[in-house]
DNA sequence: AAATAAATTTAGTCAAATCTAAAAAATTAA
DNA sequence: TTAATTTTTTAGATTTGACTAAATTTATTT
């Protein structure tokens, strides 16, 4: 049980696409890994071959249990090396995931289990994402995003989806970062923005595309 | 300049093989890389093209001013992890090796100037060897063996040239680490086996093959 | 229900890194 | 200084993961 650079890379993304569709096809697998639809066929063989996953000819592919097993342990690798950059190394919110691509693909049991102990057990990444434990488990809490939430409604703001340094530079300046308290005060129907009170009283508005990339847990 | 994980693995182990000899051959690095001449023999000619290497057909290479500085700048990933390894995430000794073997390969030029300064900037690795700065420059302080320091002349244990388990083993039970105090209180004859006097004036004996593993810099 | 378009797979190449077996060169011994 | 041995290189295959171009299957339109 030990994969190529190659596999991880197609088994992770297939992972994220079926979480939207439930079933991944080969154009979407081939546009996500900037490689060729031939390309991803030969590897849907050489995966089911490997018994990781369902796969019919022209009926697309999904993860089976095996291969979600694999998944999320390299998600675990990720996340974890990210929480490490972010936290111990200090680098920005957007620069961990090009890094963590990388290293998610060293894959020693005892490396992670034991670089988990030394950043405390985190339970997210620093962009807000749940961390599988050494047995696989993730916490899947469903988020919501923000224009869902009702007016005078106090959440909290839990992830974003979106990690390109613009939305950073946007949200730092907002002083908006997971953990931060929110209520939405008012919802204008012209152009979908948004005011809302983020911690301290401090009450801003955000526009319609910036409020869709906040992810928000209900607690609280 | 990037080079796959082979190309690394093959210039790493020049730039260590050829400290002894001066000149590698073709023999000797497959040795080392487990692999066999003949991919030697292609592997050369590819690193040659790329201006790494002097190598003339059945003459032997070794590496030029570029490739040395490619080497250095994997020994310094390598010997970093390795201090991370150990110092923050409690790997003991001998079990460091084989994980910064995979972590080395991860080239990003950031990650490891920034794990550097969260690192404190080491001299050493655990094992006692120098780590290259970011500017590939490494501390060439020559090391001694044991027995080859003068009796009643304190020293200072600075490495070791085995990374076994066994040798930590019998180190750790002697107490004798990478910073030990020693002094050489007897040499007999008959084995070849020393008396010395480590740290806080306990007295051992140890063997020639655990004295000649030991390595010494002069200071003090 | 054809015809057209889009998605997917197959067929055939290619480059990187390895291997085995055979040939050639260099070294050592007779 | 030949002959035997060792070392190194060449020649030809193989595996992995990618590509292009062509064929095939599925989906959409008239
Ligand atoms: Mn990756
Ligand atoms: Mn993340
Ligand atoms: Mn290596
Ligand atoms: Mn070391």
């Amino acid at each position: 049980m030990n994969y190529s650079v190659s596999e991880e890379n197609y088994i992770k993304t297939i992972f994220h696409l079926q979480k939207k569709e439930g079933t991944v096809t080969t154009n979407e697998l081939a546009g996500e890994l900037k490689t060729r639809p031939a390309s991803v066929t030969d590897m849907m063989k050489k995966l089911k071959a490997k018994k990781l996953l369902h796969y019919q000819p022209y009926q697309g592919f999904r993860l089976n249990n095996d291969g979600t097993k694999v998944a999320l342990a390299i998600i675990r690798r990720h996340r974890l090396w990210e929480y490490f950059l972010a936290e111990k190394l200090k680098f920005t919110w957007d620069e961990v995931h090009e890094v963590a691509e990388e290293l998610e693909h060293v894959s020693n049991k005892k490396l992670i289990d034991k670089l988990d102990a030394f950043l405390g057990y985190p339970k997210n990444d620093p962009h807000g994402d749940p961390i599988p434990d050494a047995n696989g488990k993730i916490d899947t809490g469903k988020k919501i995003r923000l224009p869902e939430i009702p007016l005078h409604t106090p959440c909290i703001v839990s992830g974003v989806s979106n990690q390109s340094g613009e939305i950073l530079e946007l949200l730092e300046h907002k002083k908006i970062r997971i953990g931060t308290r929110l209520e939405i005060r008012k919802k204008f129907d012209f152009d979908e923005s948004l005011e809302i009170k983020s911690g301290k009283q401090t009450i801003t508005t955000i526009s319609r595309q910036l409020a869709e990339n906040i992810l928000i847990t209900h607690e609280a």
